[in-house]
DNA sequence: GAGTTTGAAACT
DNA sequence: CAGTTTCAAACTC
């Protein structure tokens, strides 16, 4: 797989992926650049990424037999899991012998709350607040819920896509999977299934591969039928991920690897069903941090990420592969889920290649007793990682959410919307199932995968990602992503992900999905690809399509682009400009939004080869020596001096630097004009303050009063008979208030002395009533009424 | 709230 | 790169 050179790479934004170059890689492509490796090695990959890959284990697997991509994301505790798709990354965890497997993606209305502890025996994951269902159970995805089928073999996967459905298969007892962000309600679902039980420390080698794997739980989010999932690891419990652990990720070339695996938890998101494999497949996995869950007895599981060689879109040569949020960078976690069973000691994901920048995966391993497993973990990267931060469902957390919703189009997607949350979402479509096996294997892990096509479960699952505001992001200088390399980034702000799906592939039809509902990836098309979007995007799916595009070159003319002139997507909007979907906004045809992410994503293109820097911030960093903010390009003011917000460095309270080609500028350090203006700006806002402070005080004075006269006569208590502060009595408190304030205006009273008198006045008004109430019921008492 | 001013971004 | 146009926000009345 081609990946855009470090040179070239350097120039993209950021936050931007160059979906374009996707278009054109044949996913059918057998023999990428990327080389089937053996079972076990690990071959580097380039990768086109902005997320610097330093020292985590972060391999690409290619495996030729692996025909889909599933994507698997899980989050156990309370942080949630993104994982952003773009080519094939099989993805599959294994878990000791915890047997819950969860999926909390964060809901808005979720109150259920998540434990998780981690233990030497395993991990468990308490929730409250869910619902429990045994298994097998399934979810309509038409109700924008996952599906889950028990599905006896991948014969029965077969004939579900023969029969043009997408199966989607938990098949392992004795387990609970715990699913949450699913449906409307908002209510995590838990499965249970009976628990076979696997025996810990088995070795992941090849035997696991030809075992007989006793259990499977698959869950696949999204399909795509390029890239097979590999499953990793085996386990009877389900890994749960600790946020705040940092693991290792690898992406290496996948050989294909038998089905029979040991029980294993797979949660894969498909990219596309066109696979003629019925295995189920990773969708790439964009960016994320890989969260490692080790327990001291318990060696670590390492998540890999793997890319099939024979369609993943990052072998051909030339082609960029660009999943870069725009704008700021979020954090993207990537849950993994472990199997319950521990014959596996090492649990693998495999994920496609694909990172973006700044792009988190979050993945959690869980090591089993049995098989001691080495976490690829480096250490270089996990400093520069930030933690992940606990993820908050239903709002819980005050962190901000995205949700990566898939940008394939699907009618079975769900969307969802972390509830108070104004950022981005992440959606997560799974789609069709196919039984693959794979045996990733990271250079740093020894452990064999096997992934039996047991279970492909396609619906929208929702995560949730805290997102760390833009202010606070740290960017990191991205680099090329190699294979045995971490992904490193410390970027948290505020990223838009840009949907990794080629362009022409890109059929948004979405006007009548209501709210909440997911996109579910095309089936037979390439990449699936995540868009952050607001929080507020869910109302944008019903606004008309109309099309605005500057250049529409690339896209198919059907779409309706070109036929209006300019609306947000254009630079001159703000919403588009700072690489966000617009969201109550008043712009007309609006195509910022996710409906028209086909067009969306011409336009961010459009605008990045006009302009590589049109979504970075406009403040950012001075050089050395210069004062911390400054305008990146500076501005260009002729005539408001730059005191006046038309100034962008004014309006952004920094002072103009000597990049700036202002004329008559004022807004510099001496300058009176500016220092009068910051003056006045500092009266006002104290004045403000102070009043809003007395206001305050007024308001809980009278709150107050009206607690204390609340009528308590026939209790005997302290209280006053709040009865006496009758119309009348208002009335008469208002008048001398009044007349207060008409002295002290008539006498010149300054503001400050004005407001005292009156209170004062107010003062005596209460004492007043305070002491007529309290000699009426004084004699209300002695005369015993 | 309507009209004007302003400057960034797009465009040529 | 400079000049012009377009646009939306800031500003004024």
């Amino acid at each position: 797989m081609d990946v855009v050179s470090p040179e070239l790479n350097s120039l993209l934004p950021d936050e931007i992926m160059d979906t374009e170059a996707i278009e054109d890689i044949p996913h059918s492509q057998p023999d990428g650049s990327m080389v089937q490796s053996e079972a076990g090695s690990d071959t580097s990959v380039p990768m086109e990424t902005d997320t610097p890959m330093a020292s985590e284990n972060l391999s690409l697997l290619s495996d030729a037999t692996l025909a889909e991509h599933t994507q698997v994301l899980t989050s156990p505790t309370d942080s949630t899991l993104t994982i952003s798709t773009g080519s094939q990354l099989p993805l599959s965890i294994s878990s000791t012998s915890s047997p819950l497997l969860t999926l909390k993606p964060s809901m808005a209305t979720s109150t259920a709350t998540t434990k998780t502890t981690d233990s030497v025996t395993g991990t468990t994951v308490s929730t409250g607040g869910l619902q429990k269902l045994t298994a097998p159970f399934t979810i309509s995805a038409a109700n924008h819920q996952i599906i889950l089928n028990k599905v006896a073999s991948s014969q029965a996967t077969e004939a579900a896509k023969s029969a043009g459905t997408q199966p989607q298969v938990i098949k392992q007892e004795g387990q609970k999977l715990l699913v949450t962000a699913i449906g409307k309600s908002g209510q995590p679902i838990l499965l249970q299934l009976p628990h076979t039980g696997g025996k810990p420390g088995i070795s992941q080698t090849s035997g696991d591969t030809k075992s007989p794997a006793p259990q499977f739980k698959v869950v696949t989010i999204g399909g795509r039928p390029e890239l097979k999932p590999v499953v990793g690891s085996t386990g009877n419990q389900v890994t749960t991920l600790q946020a705040q652990q940092l693991k290792t990720v690898q992406i290496a070339k996948k050989t294909p690897t038998s089905s029979a695996a040991p029980i294993k938890f797979i949660i894969t998101k498909t990219v596309n069903s066109k696979g003629l494999n019925p295995q189920t497949s990773v969708s790439p996995v964009i960016a994320g941090r890989v969260l490692t869950q080790n327990s001291p007895v318990m060696p670590p599981r390492t998540v890999t990420l793997s890319e099939p060689h024979n369609t993943s879109i990052q072998s051909i040569p030339g082609k960029k592969i660009a999943i870069s949020p725009l704008k700021t960078p979020s954090k993207v976690t990537v849950v993994s889920v472990a199997s319950p069973t521990s014959n596996a000691s090492q649990k693998s994901v495999a994920l496609p290649v694909n990172v973006a920048l700044g792009q988190q995966i979050l993945a959690v391993q869980q090591s089993t007793s049995a098989s001691p497993v080495k976490v690829a973990t480096s250490q270089t990267t996990t400093q520069n990682i930030k933690p992940v931060q606990p993820v908050a469902v239903g709002g819980v957390s005050g962190s901000q959410f995205k949700t990566i919703i898939p940008l394939a189009t699907q009618p079975n997607v769900q969307q969802i919307q972390v509830p108070g949350s104004r950022f981005h979402y992440v959606r997560l479509v799974g789609t069709t199932t196919a039984s693959s096996t794979g045996q990733p294997s990271g250079p740093s892990t020894s452990s064999i995968q096997t992934a039996k096509p047991m279970v492909v479960s396609t619906g929208a699952v929702r995560m949730s990602v805290p997102i760390v505001p833009a202010q606070t992001m740290k960017q990191v200088v991205p680099k090329p992503l190699t294979s045995a390399t971490v992904v490193t980034t410390t970027q948290t702000q505020q990223r838009l992900i840009m949907p990794a799906t080629p362009l022409p592939q890109i059929q948004p039809n979405f006007t009548n999905l209501p709210p909440g509902t997911v996109l579910a990836p095309a089936p037979g098309g390439g990449n699936v690809g995540y868009a952050v979007v607001p929080a507020q995007y869910v109302t944008q799916l019903q606004q008309s399509p109309f099309v605005t595009l500057a250049s529409s070159s690339g896209f198919p003319t059907s779409t309706g682009i070109q036929t209006q002139a300019r609306s947000p997507l254009n630079g001159y909007c703000d919403c588009f400009a700072n690489g966000e979907f617009c969201n109550n906004c008043n712009c007309n045809n609006c195509f910022n939004n996710l409906e028209h992410e086909t067009e969306r994503l011409k336009a961010i293109k459009t605008c990045l080869d006009r302009n590589p820097e049109a979504f970075k911030p406009k403040i950012g960093k001075g050089k050395e020596g210069e004062s911390d903010r400054r305008h990146s390009k500076g501005c260009n003011c002729k005539r408001s001096g730059c005191l006046k917000n038309y100034c962008e460095c004014y309006e952004a309270k920094i002072m103009c630097s000597s990049i700036c080609k202002c004329i008559g500028c004022k807004n510099f350090e001496e300058s009176p004009e500016r220092k009068t203006l910051m003056h006045l700006a500092d009266a006002a806002e104290v004045r403000v303050q102070q009043q809003t402070a007395a206001k305050t005080k007024l308001s809980s004075q009278i709150s107050d009063l009206l607690m204390r006269t609340t009528p308590v006569i026939s209790s005997g208590g302290g209280r006053l008979p709040y009865t006496f502060v009758t119309k009348e009595v208002l009335e008469a408190t208002c008048e001398c208030l009044l007349e207060q304030a008409k002295k002290a205006e008539q006498t010149h009273q300054p503001q400050a002395e004005a407001e005292r008198m009156i209170l004062e006045e107010f003062g005596h008004c209460l004492m007043r009533i305070i002491s007529s109430a309290g000699k009426a019921k004084a004699d209300c008492a002695s005369i015993n009424c």
